[in-house]
Parts: C-alpha cells; structure tokens; sequence
DNA sequence: CAGATTTCAGATCATCTGTTCGTTTTGTCT
DNA sequence: AGACAAAACGAACAGATGATCTGAAATCTG
C-alpha cells in the first residue's frame, strides 16, 4: 500500500482534530480553509483516496458526511464507565441517582472490573466539592464512585447523610448498640460518634478517582 | 423546572438516537421528517427550548450544528489500560518502567482518555506502599499514574528521588533559585527546601486512583 | 369565558456545502 | 524534451440546510 501524500496525511488529521474538537464532522470548506488549499475540489479529490483506502467514509450529498472508520466506539472490553451525576458537598444532600436522564450526566468515568460486579449496576459517580473530605483522603475535584445502597456491614466507607448536621460525609461505618461510630479515613483523626437514627446511608464508596489538571 | 414536552423530549431521544447510528449530527429536516413535524420552524422553535435548558448546543449558520451537551463524544477512545509496574514507597527509589516484562506487571489500571493522550504512551502505574505520602492525600494502596519524565514545570506535581535523603516523595514542585520548593498536596503541610541538585524527578503524577475492597 | 402564552404550520429566503467539469501545474519516466 | 498520470486549481451549479416571518391552533391562567 502506498504512503498518504502529505497534503492527504494532514486531511485526515485535520479531520480528527476536528472532531476532538466539535461533535459534528468539518466540511470541504472547513479542510480547505484550514489547509490553505484554495478549491474544494482538491479536498474532494483527497477524500476520495482517503475513501478509496478506507481511511474515512463518506456519506454522498450529505453536509458533513464524514466519518472515520476505526474510530468506532469498541466498548473497552474492561472498565466500566460509571456517569457523573453530580456533586457531593459536605452542606448537601447527595442526589439521588434514580431520574437522571442522560442530559444531566457531568461526564463519565471508567473504573476497574474488579469494582464493578454486574457491569457496574448501581454504581454512580459524584464530583467532591469544598475540602470537607480531607479526613478521607479526598481532595477538592476528586471523583467518588459510590454503590447506592441505604444499608452497609460494619466497616465499609459509605457516604452518609447526618439528619441533624445536615451535612454529607464520607466515612468508615461502624454500629456499636445504638450508636454510630463514624471514622475518618485518616487515622490520625477521631472519629464522629451519633444516634443511629440521624444516620442516612447514601451509598458504599467504591472508589476514587483524582485527575490531575 | 417544567417538564419537557413530549415533543422536546421525542426531539432530544431522536438526536441521541440519531448520534448513535451516524457519527454526525441530524439536521432540523432530519428531525422534522422523522417526527412528523410539518414544518422547520416547530423544529427550530423545540430545539430553542432545549438550547435554553442546556440540554443541547447550538452552532448558528453551521449544518448539523446540535450538539448533545453531557454527551461523552464517541470518539474518546475508552479508558486507557496502564500497567502498574511496582510499588512506590518513601524508602524505596521508584523502578523505571523500561525493561518490564509482563511477568512483573501487577496489574492494570484504566485511565479515562483525558488524561492519557496517545493512547496512555510513557504512562505507567505504581502501588503505593505506606502511609509516607499521606500528606499529598494518597493512601496505602492507592494506585499513582504517572508519566515518565525527568523534568517538569513548575507547580506540576511529580515523584521525586531525594539524594541526600534518600528517598521517594510525591509533591508539587516550584524551582525557585538553585534550591527546590516541594510542596505537599494538603494545604495545612508546610513545604520542604532542598537544593535543586538534591531531586531527580521520576514522573509527572496523571491520576490516583483509590479502590476500596 | 377572555386574554396571555405556548406551540405549531406553511412558505420563503439566505446561506451552507457537496459535486462536477474543464483546465493547469507538478512529478516521473523514457 | 516529450509523454503520461497524479495532483491541484477555479468557477459554476444544485441540492442541502438553517433562519425567519406571518398567522393560526392549542394550552394555560385567572
């Protein structure tokens, strides 16, 4: 197979910067301008070996008809994308993940299998707001992946939900007769003790995730 | 908030089915002829409804210019697989990610695609051992992602080797001089000064992951 | 019910955008 | 240099597509 000429290289670049950059496909124009050649008939001509070598395909008398092949969604055969649906504070409720339609996720996060038993079913993703956490080892930005559930054994980190503090907190869980004894992360810190009953359980920490910049 | 229309909504569920099956956006005739609508400017009207909520955006003057605010553009390739080469330990000089091969890769751990251009290249993941990097908020047994190399920006946090001291340490770096700030993750840390001789900078830090259970 | 507001229709216009065709330039070989 | 093909060009065309205007129907509100 011959080499891509340079100009038919930068097309097919072009076109997937573009793509990283919008969600709609360029136009002949956009290629043409952008490369500085002076026809659309050249860029027409280039799509067309492109095409003819599978590179791109192209949909015929349709604006932005481009699309690249490869470049196909291959559902990564190991993590499991959990979607963001939205913030957890220490001052907030956590929403609840139940009627979140797909236009109100933040974003989508990718977790190890080894987490996410049953595809990740029920697992959902909140985005760490404020400093509150620090005692868990949670920085501001952070994402948490939680397993909804209202109830936990003793000893699993859960995000709870104080009645009376009104507050979210994130912390190992422990009942002692009535009490609960909720204990920071960081085990230079002392733990919270409160009545069971003013205890919430949102859900189980499954993991957390910090991206840098 | 009011509720959508079942008009807007049959919009906003054609667009996302329509984003599934091609790899460009509909126009406002694909819309209309699909959904029975007579006329464009119904269309045009509902998908200001929708630009309004945020649920989409709109390029003015540009074919197919809906773009589904929320959505994960396909084309970000998923998660990225990293091999987690060894361990990091306060003690310990971090082993080079050079001549591993796959017998001494512990694992493996997905990164979403954000932060790992290239396809995850130069990338690769240590354990953590200890609690010597608490006061950059990792824990024992988080997973650090990193990208190899020897120098870096200021502010960027990386893994450092301290000569002198002889040992491994995770914090933000600013040159200031000839001597070396590094600064802890946790706000409440004080910095530590040494000589800019004194660092050997291992890797660039990408991401942490925590993974409870 | 009356008025206000939202939603829809139909038609028309302006522009965006892909296609085509004839021509010219460039590169490669003999 | 001459022959030939690949690549680039420029203009013109036509279909594709978004914007807008006017008015009517449906829905809501008091």
């Amino acid at each position: 197979m011959k080499k891509l000429s340079d100009r038919q290289q930068a097309v097919l670049d072009y076109i997937a910067a573009f793509l990283d950059q919008n969600d709609y496909p360029p136009t002949i124009r956009d290629i043409k301008n952008e490369l500085g050649i002076s026809s659309t008939s050249v860029v027409d001509y280039n799509l067309k070996v492109l095409e003819e070598r599978d590179l791109i395909r192209r949909n015929r008398n349709i604006s932005r008809g481009i699309e690249l092949v490869g470049r196909i969604p291959q559902r990564s055969s190991n993590a499991v994308a959990v979607n963001i649906v939205g913030q957890i504070a220490a001052g907030l409720p956590i929403e609840v993940p139940e009627a979140f339609s797909q236009e109100d996720i933040l974003g989508q996060i990718e977790v190890s299998p080894e987490v996410a038993p049953r595809g990740g079913e029920g697992l959902f993703a909140l985005k760490v707001k404020g400093l509150s956490m620090i005692d868990a080892l949670i920085n501001d930005g952070d994402i948490v992946v939680l397993r909804a559930q209202s109830t936990c054994e003793n000893g699993e980190t859960v995000a709870v939900w104080l009645e009376s503090e009104r507050e979210t907190t994130l912390k190992k869980f422990y009942l002692e007769g009535d009490t609960v004894r909720l204990q920071p992360a960081n085990i230079t810190m002392d733990p919270i003790y409160t009545p069971a009953d003013n205890v919430r359980i949102q859900g189980k920490l499954v993991s957390v995730v910090r991206q840098i910049d």
